[in-house]
DNA sequence: GCTAGTGTACTGTACGTTCGGTCTAAGATT
DNA sequence: AATCTTAGACCGAACGTACAGTACACTAGC
């Protein structure tokens, strides 16, 4: 699957010009492949390049992220390495979040539900590791929530005020946060 | 200035399919103006519909909700006043945030500016009511960033995952989260 | 009769997509 | 060893469409 090549230039598109703005002819130039061979990579065209992505993105977060939230450790533990690797996908927060930018533009009705499930699995993961640690169900819902609301919150006031300090702080002020008065 | 007649209209189109999506034909078809109309009360195009929207909810910022942070009154008060509002604009969070949309399409360099002028106002009257309840500033700006966070971040969630009452239990949970340890 | 507002028909452009084909390199055939 | 075959990567040019925007004649109400 030579796909694979081209996904972080596919990823860094979308996240700097959206799903419409991510032209064709922007992706021929910063892939350096021709139109036409793009075309004989994904053959659905842009749909698929951003289905291409959006599956690798899913998988990096099964393997980095909800891996480690399922597996064994402490709470800490576990919300320290998830904010490490958000770090890590969001560059610092200078990237915005490819989810929220196809949930607001025009190709909401395509990928709605693929981004559903993925933040569905997020929470969901959270929510174990919450329920694992006493908190009863209702509760641990509400916190895992608020862990996604504080990330995707953060990148957007991040993106807004064009001040990276604001997604750092919240990253490294989450773990601590999610684990006060576990016990 | 008949323009403000169309701008509830225009608003819903770009919320529900962002600045590209909203094309000059739905636009004609949603206010039932033809195009020549269109262009007759908005004479440079799209970027002046959106401007026009952004500007009357900049406007209806400051007079529904940084005119009652900066006004007279308590802490709670104000901010169960400001959530109140947002929860109007928001349509019980039924509507993505206009500006975050702006933020994420090919429109991002041209409004921008504007976008985080809104942003910083809006944070720095919440720091104005921290520092009068006597919070230092950097806990001020802070407390302040992390409402906007969970704002955003709530509609983002609640788009997401087609979920209006998490946008609803973060707008009725956070004039106490914002007002706890104030003394 | 003037003006704000409008409908129709149109323009040029940029889009996503497709067509027809070349080039390269590895295997298979002779 | 030389030639043929095949398949994948690649591309320039073109296609049809839908876009934002314009020209202009028309109308209703002052």
């Amino acid at each position: 699957m030579s796909k694979a090549k081209y996904i972080p230039c596919l990823l860094s598109l979308f996240r700097q010009h959206g799903y419409d703005g991510a032209t064709l002819a922007k992706i021929s130039e910063a892939t350096g492949l021709g139109k036409a061979s793009l075309y004989h990579h994904f053959p659905n065209g842009k749909d698929e390049m951003v289905n291409t992505v959006l599956t690798s993105l899913q998988v990096f977060m099964e393997e980095q992220i909800l891996a480690t939230l399922a597996g064994e450790g402490e709470p800490l533990t576990k919300f320290e390495r998830m904010c490490d690797r958000l770090n890590y996908v969001y560059e610092n927060g200078d990237q915005p979040c490819l989810f929220a930018i196809l949930l607001m533009g025009s190709a909401r009705d395509t990928f709605h539900d693929q981004v559903k499930r993925i933040f569905q699995a997020w929470i969901d993961a959270m929510v174990g590791v919450f329920q694992n640690a006493g908190l009863d169900q209702e509760l641990a819902k509400r916190r895992a929530e608020d862990a996604a609301i504080a990330i995707q919150g953060a990148l957007i006031l991040t993106q807004g005020l064009n001040d990276p300090r604001i997604f750092q702080r919240v990253i490294n002020e989450l773990p601590q946060k999610l684990c006060s008065a576990l016990f």
